[in-house]
DNA sequence: AATGAACTTCAGTTAATCTGAAATATGGGT
DNA sequence: ACCCATATTTCAGATTAACTGAAGTTCATT
């Protein structure tokens, strides 16, 4: 049979016009490269070269050179690729984030990451947490973004970081005076706009504080909207609070376990692609040393 | 390094579904077509597969499989088209002959020829016997079929078949009632029509019959109309003459050297291609069993 | 005819790949 | 939840393919 390096062989003996080149360039002796030459052109049952020094085509080497050097290119190009897209370099990144993280985190990231990998494609979608979640198991996006849900059947949660909630207010609000840390007894009488990260709080004075509320919002700018037109006060994650307009503030609470833990959702049992195993590399690092990262998790706590 | 062969093992198991059936079609065991897989997925540093029964792909698997497959059927298509190459059932043929042959011997053999080697093109000129070396000399055909000429620099001539020249006249003529072969003296006194094919006649007493005429003819066509015409008589070897028209006849010589040797030109030092000689060994072999040839070559002597 | 460079041949070695047997993992059925 | 039939993997040994280095041959040149 004839195989694709006996033909490799002989494209680079009839472009160097003889042995002794083609075996420097190939990396062989030139005995080996004589004895696969004869051995193809005993396979092809014609011989290949008019002399023994392999300076002239046969007519049949001609045509073989030149079949033989484009199905070599071809080969090439599809053996790069494969490679390409098994070390990451190439391929597509479907994924699904919730808001504050595709905004405050990825932008940064995700400019740094195509950068350093021409061939990538990315989709991001920026939804909330239960609809990422969803999006993942369906099979819609490779990667989810998100808060913790309940287990799900056929999907992973990996943490990334935790990120205390906050008040929002305007910066000329009563409570925006307090030096300490609020408790939820310094909330009570204020109206509490409700919105979908909240819904993470899982403590009782909050849920009953909400819950007497008449307010609520989905997307984040009519949030901040009414909070801003005196509408009332809300409770955000802080990652979602580093980018606020001079005139609101985000204060802290009090309450440790009002927090959100933002990770990684991804479905079980499908191993990621190298795309997306070496995006996830890049962030899990960004969310170690938040300190490279575009915008800085931690360093937004200067205003407490 | 990711070989070829792996690939096609790799993209054999994702077709089958799992190893058993791969293995019986690559005619290899299951566990060299497992170890070769998982060498393949070492090389590329993630998994192919899901899980060990290989009947999922991973994201990866997905995008290498369609690579792979891809690039497979560039590499047999191409070897397909080597092969083809190498033992002549594909590619070009130009080749020049002198008319007789051509008219006579040619058709039927390139007809068969043809029809059994559907890939192969044939460029068929027909010109006199010294352009036929000519176009041989400088390239412009690969095999030239003619009579001798001077033993030019780089050519190569292989007899193929002696032919007997010929008389040429009216059926009406009064040489046409002789019942033996014609003597030079016998032509004495007729106006010979000079021709190309003729020249190849060595014998003195023609080349003074010729010599005396006043008239010459390159083609045959109208060579013969004007021996139709009663313009005189001319000498044509007797493959020119199987197809005389009813007014015509071809009559024997005496002279047994007045015959020409029609052979195969090639160009010094250049193997013919596959299809070349291919079509060589019709040819010689044709005129070695002239019954099987289109048009025989001695049953045309039934004249005589 | 002698010379030197290039190629080929040969025998032995190395590397890659395969086989068959045994161990291990998987998924459906009870 | 366990068992069984089936599929896959592992391993050691065997086979095959490919390579190297030395010696021999061929070819063009002087």
């Amino acid at each position: 049979m004839i195989g694709i390096t006996s033909l490799r062989v002989f494209v680079h003996v009839a472009d160097c016009g003889n042995i002794r080149d083609a075996a420097a360039r190939l990396y062989r002796t030139p005995s080996a490269v004589s004895m696969t030459l004869k051995s193809l052109e005993q396979d092809l049952g014609a011989p290949l070269f008019e002399s023994d020094r392999k300076n002239r085509l046969t007519a049949l080497g001609a045509e073989v050179r030149g079949i033989a050097a484009e199905m070599l290119r071809e080969h090439d190009r599809a053996l790069e690729r494969v490679e390409a897209v098994a070390t990451g370099r190439q391929g597509r990144l479907q994924l699904a984030s919730v808001p504050s993280v595709a905004a405050e985190l990825l932008p940064g990231l995700l400019a740094e990451f195509l950068d350093a990998r021409p061939g990538v494609t990315i989709e991001l979608v920026d939804t909330d947490s239960r609809s990422v979640h969803a999006m993942v198991a369906d099979g819609t996006v490779e990667l989810g973004i998100a808060g913790v849900a309940a287990p799900a059947a056929g999907l992973s949660f990996a943490p990334l970081f935790r990120d205390p909630f906050r008040l929002v207010c305007r910066r000329g609000h009563k409570l925006a005076a307090r030096a300490h840390p609020l408790g939820w007894t310094d909330l009570a009488g204020e109206r509490i706009i409700g919105n979908n990260a909240a819904a993470a709080i899982v403590a009782e004075e909050y849920r009953a504080l909400v819950a007497a509320s008449t307010l609520r919002a989905r997307n984040v700018i009519s949030l901040l909207a009414l909070v801003r037109a005196g509408a009332g006060v809300t409770l955000l994650p802080q990652l979602a609070t580093v980018s606020l307009t001079p005139d609101l503030v985000a204060l802290p609470l009090a309450d440790p376990a009002a927090e959100r833990e933002v990770g990684v959702v991804l479905r079980e049992g499908r191993s990621p692609s190298p795309v997306c195993r070496a995006f996830l590399g890049g962030l899990t690092e960004a969310c170690r040393a938040p300190i490279s990262a575009a915008r800085p998790l931690d360093g937004a706590g200067e205003r407490q």
